[in-house]
RNA sequence: GGACGAUUAGCUCAGUUGGUUAGAGCGCCACGUUGACAUCGUGGAGGUCACUGGUUCGAGUCCAGUAUCGUCCA
């Protein structure tokens, strides 16, 4: 056995053992007739991962996410279950098409409508394949414990097949939908995008008054009244599409024009005046508004309030007008506002205009304006589907941490709203339905019945009655025409070329991505397939035959435990799985959703590209370690805030850190010279990495770094010393169960510790309370099993007497701490591990009880072959002892008084002291029992301990709650800052004393505090003024 | 406009059901390289718990309002 180098190196150890890991299949999750054991199968633990998309490489958005659930499937598997973490990646339809498609335009100067379809198509795959495989590199240098085997893509044939056999069902059950629908309309990819992939945005813009002329007539033959109405509108071309203007009906300006007309001067179209008290307000501007359905949202609920006025788009999918824009046609939007505001103002009915921040709504895909478009939409009825998700939550199937995000979840859920589900893409999953228009067949233009195309009514009923779902569209019908929808199941090629061949051609639209992101849970594990299991993506791929004719791996693996994301998507997708795992499972797809905190830059913002704030967490891994970063990461996640991570950039000259500024976050090249940072300390400068630009290759560059990683980073190094430290002695190491009278005191306490941090750490990951767990796993080891039980068991070490019961107590107390760790560190911990294997292969602290099954964990025997896999700690609570650790707490206070003596005096640690406790006689025992210790810690004799002790002359004096101590300093003592110090403590005493009797004094405090506070505060008062006492007799003394 | 959250030490954050003198890490100050660790050790300084009211014997904690910030939904 080599000797441990004096620092960890993470990279070594992360090669190594996650390939050690991935090599003997500890990552896989089985189905039980798979498993070891099929007639004592394991319990499940799912987690499904919240799916990446392929958009680009990983932030650490991501890395806090893995790092959460990596560590629940470790903590999991350790604890035996079988822990499937599911892996995969989502193809993000409108932002993977958005970047490939801007990419290609870069650099080839080519559109997608040059390509066409198929050659769009087969680049993005190829994006898919590069991202694809950089992501899960990214995810194994995280360490992250899935079940790579089984890695799904939503695109990917497993996953199709859920997504087309799902919509045939939503499809056959009615719950489909297609209709008019005012969508967001990005015209730049000319595709709806959903109201979750706009931004808001206040620009600059104008507030126009116009009036339109009062016409009373009809047919042909309108004149004008002489009476005008104004109005007022951001968005004058709009008026092309008008199709009313509207009063409020209460408005006493505009009563008696009700039901009269007005004409659109641009284009001479008379339309109605109409009342409407939802959208036009009285005390706004002039009270009227102009109604345009087709390009305003509450111009269009207008419409359907009031559906006589009609509606007219103007608009063409690219953004510019329609042969509705008359004399405009062709023209963009803001071009055309031009041309009308000035042909309103040479007409005369302009009034004014005056500059105003208007809100704006941009596409956050493309960037550029969205104009509200009337479109045909596929939908999903949300009704049923929503209130069944909505019930699980109620009824406790599904439960939130921290519960305060139920809120958002049931709100949303609760609006019932329509889901848009149709995108103008090309990449995607294609709507599975196909149509033709076919004149009406005799006997059935009633409109009542609903007729088959002739295609079908050709075929024998049983080739498509369970495969093909006929539904039939509105628009035609009425003209003795009919408008065939028919919707086909997966995997029926030729009913589709059969259809296809009578001329039925496929909807162009694919459907939204959260469609089949919200399969996921089920669709990965083979569903609907219910006869076999899923088949294996990577290595492993015949596991799926086990000729039992049942998807075990589906029935066993679901539904799953929990969810852990951001909560960014509680609606987005999480309310969808629960309603399409209800709706296709007929049960909930987790049982728990944990809701991690966001991180933000150093400036409060979200981390995002289009901010350029966005840190790769490659970097961190690379300068800190996998370790460092997933402890620190872990430590962040608490359940109430979000958490700010300032970064800066390492100088590749000097490594000097230079704190990121919002200047650094917009830089871009703009075809110049990449932007640099400048290094204050050798005044040299370098470029850095951003996600708006990569730095030219061979220049030297500036790594993302924050010092907050060194949080985890130190405690790694921690670790790695002190169990170097133990390993140095473990000369001659014998394992074997230790008597309980071979325990010294120091053994006792960090046992006790030991099972009470056990239990809390346990205890705080059900509850996912990261932040907690690892703040008690470092102070454990850091601050009591450092700072104290090594320091203390260092003499014992030496004694080869004494030396046997230390080293078991250390090696047990070790093997634990790494198990306990494993989880959050698992790569120096399994380093250790398997250094600890070599030296103690067998250890453990309690005798071999034959009744207990599986063996205690810390009974002696050969320890696992590695850390991953071995059993989570079970601690005996029994080891507990308060009254111990209150005793250990005295004796750390004195050495502490002690050191603290020593360091306002300035005397050297090689100096000795002595010590003189005042003590009541028990005390005094227990002093001289661990006098040893003082001398060890603080370099003390403990001359004296007892009830008659005096103060020598000329000490030091320190006071404990039920003990005083003095160290006579004979020549070294400061008589006036001695003097001092007493004095500060004496008015440290009088407070407390004060605030203390205040409280008994007053009565309502007496009568109304319960028995216990009131007895507390008793004691305390009391214990104060002993000490107060004894502090005034050292003054005195001094004095 | 609505919902939810936040505001505690120079910085980043904890603080369970109200109850001793409000904590941690980093940073800061002083001292220290005796064989685990300077990515360290020992000791120390540092807070009007955003503000204003209220409830209570007692409020960082509960309630109302104000301000600022964030997120989601309109």
């Amino acid at each position: 056995m080599t000797e441990l180098a004096k620092q960890y190196e993470p990279k070594e150890a992360q090669s190594k053992w996650f390939s050690f890991w991935e090599e003997r299949g500890y990552f896989d999750a089985n189905s039980p007739s798979q498993q070891a054991d099929p007639a004592h199968s394991k319990k499940p633990h799912t987690i499904m991962i919240p799916l990446p998309n392929v958009t680009g490489a990983l932030h650490m958005g991501h890395a806090l996410n893995g790092t959460l659930q990596d560590l629940l499937t470790r903590w999991r598997r350790m604890q035996g279950y079988e822990a499937l973490w599911m892996p995969g990646t989502d193809h993000a339809g409108i932002a993977t098409q958005a970047v490939v498609e801007r990419r290609m335009l870069e650099e080839e100067k080519l559109t997608r409508h040059e390509v066409g379809r198929e050659a769009l198509v087969e680049r993005i795959w190829k994006w898919k394949d590069k991202y694809e495989e950089r992501i899960i590199g990214q995810q194994k240098m995280l360490g992250a414990s899935c079940d790579w085997r089984r890695v799904r893509f939503t695109l990917d044939d497993v996953c199709s097949r859920a997504v087309r056999r799902t919509f045939f069902k939503f499809f056959k059950d009615g719950l489909i939908y297609r209709g008019k629908r005012l969508v967001n309309w990005d015209t730049y990819l000319q595709t709806a995008v959903a109201d979750d992939e706009v931004t808001h945005e206040d620009v600059d813009g104008h507030f126009w008054t116009f009036n339109y002329p009062v016409v009373v007539g009809e047919g042909e033959k309108w004149q004008p009244t002489g009476e005008r109405i104004s109005f007022s509108t951001t968005r004058p071309e709009t008026m092309l599409g008008d199709t009313a203007v509207c009063v409020h009906p209460t408005d006493e300006r505009y009563t008696h024009l009700i039901g009269k007309h007005v004409r659109i001067p641009v284009n001479g179209r008379v339309i109605p005046i109409i009342a409407d008290a939802l959208l036009a307000d009285k005390t706004l501007g002039t009270g009227c508004v102009k109604v345009t359905p087709a390009h305003d949202p509450n111009d269009y609920a207008c419409y359907q309030r009031n559906k006589q006025i009609g509606v007219i788009n103007i608009l063409k999918p690219d953004g510019t007008l329609n042969d509705n824009g008359g004399k405009y046609q062709g023209l963009t939007m803001l071009e055309a506002r031009k041309r009308v505001v000035a042909e309103m103002e040479s007409l005369g009915h302009f009034e004014k205009v005056e500059d105003r921040t208007i809100p704006l709504m941009h596409s956050d895909r493309s960037k550029t304006p969205i104009e509200p478009y009337l479109s045909d939409q596929w939908f999903v009825k949300m009704d049923t589907l929503a209130e069944a998700a909505m019930q699980a939550v109620r009824d406790g199937r599904v439960k939130f941490f921290p519960p305060r995000y139920t809120t958002s979840y049931m709100d949303w859920l609760g609006e019932k709203r329509d889901w848009c589900i149709s995108r103008q893409l090309w990449w995607g999953h294609r709507i599975p339905v196909w149509s033709k228009d076919e004149p009406t067949p005799p006997g059935f233009d009633s409109m009542v019945a609903s007729p088959l195309p002739s295609v079908l009514r050709s075929l024998p009923k049983e080739q498509w009655q369970n495969v093909a779902c006929v539904g039939w569209g509105e628009s035609a019908r009425s003209e003795g025409q009919t408008r065939y929808l028919v919707c086909i199941d997966a995997g029926h090629d030729q009913l589709e070329k059969l259809l296809e061949k009578d001329g039925f051609t496929q909807d162009e639209d694919v459907l939204d991505t959260w469609f089949s992101s919200a399969l996921w849970p089920h669709a990965t594990l083979g569903w609907p397939d219910l006869e076999r299991n899923p088949p294996m993506s990577g290595r492993g791929q015949n596991t799926t035959d086990h000729g039992q004719r049942t998807n075990e791996v589906l029935s066993y693996f679901y539904p799953g435990n929990v969810l852990v994301t951001s909560r960014d998507i509680i609606t987005l997708w999480v309310a969808r799985m629960v309603l399409t795992g209800l709706y296709n499972m007929g049960d909930v797809p987790f049982r728990h959703v944990c809701i991690h905190p966001k991180i933000l830059d150093g400036f409060g913002q979200t981390m995002s590209k289009s901010k350029g704030n966005g840190v790769d967490p490659m970097d961190l891994i690379d300068k800190y370690g996998t370790d460092a970063v997933r402890f620190t990461i872990a430590s962040f996640a608490g359940e109430t805030q979000d958490v700010r991570l300032p970064v800066g950039y390492e100088c590749p000259h000097c490594g000097h850190v230079i704190p990121q500024t919002l200047e650094h976050q917009k830089a871009v090249p703009g075809g110049g010279a990449k932007p640099r940072v400048k290094c204050a300390k050798c005044k040299q400068s370098a470029q850095y990495s951003s996600p708006w630009f990569e730095p030219d290759a061979g220049e030297p560059v500036a790594r993302v770094v924050s010092e907050r990683f060194e949080y985890g980073r130190n405690f790694c190094n921690k670790l790695w010393n002190a169990s170097r430290f133990a390993m140095l002695n473990l000369e001659g190491f014998v394992a074997g169960a230790v008597a309980d009278s071979d325990l010294k005191l120091e053994d006792r306490w960090i046992l006790s510790r030991l099972s009470y941090v056990c239990g809390e750490v346990t205890s705080m990951l059900g509850r996912y309370r990261f932040d907690e767990a690892t703040r008690i796993l470092r102070d454990f080891v850091w601050n009591e099993f450092c700072d104290w039980y090594l320091e203390m068991i260092k003499p014992r070490l030496r004694d080869e007497v004494l030396k046997p019961t230390a080293q078991r107590v250390l090696v047990s107390v070790l093997d634990t701490i790494l198990r306990l760790l494993s989880p959050f560190i698992p790569f120096i911990t399994e380093e250790l591990w398997q250094r600890l294997n070599e030296i103690a292969p067998v250890r453990g602290l309690t005798p071999a009880n034959p009744s207990s099954t599986p063996p205690h964990p810390l009974t002696p025997g050969s320890a696992s072959c590695s850390v991953m896999i071995a059993p989570w700690p079970d601690v005996p609570t029994s080891w507990q002892n308060k009254d111990l650790e209150r005793r250990f707490e005295r004796l750390q206070e004195t050495i502490v008084a002690v050191r603290n003596v020593r360091a306002l005096y300035s005397i050297a640690p090689s100096t000795p002291l002595k010590l003189h406790m005042r003590c009541s006689a028990g005390i005094a025992a227990e002093m001289h029992d661990v006098a040893a210790q003082f001398e060890n810690l603080s370099k003390a004799l403990l001359a004296a301990a007892g009830a008659e002790v005096e103060a020598p002359i000329c000490s030091a004096s320190f006071n404990l709650s039920d003990a005083d101590g003095f160290i006579p300093l004979e020549g070294l003592i400061d008589r006036d800052a001695e003097i001092a110090r007493q004095r500060k403590e004496r008015d440290r005493l009088i407070k407390a004393i004060d605030s203390n009797e205040k409280k008994l004094a007053n009565e309502g405090f007496v009568a109304k505090a319960p028995a216990d506070v009131l007895q507390q505060t008793r004691d305390s008062l009391d214990n104060y003024k002993k000490q107060l006492a004894s502090v005034e007799q050292i003054i005195a003394a001094l004095e």
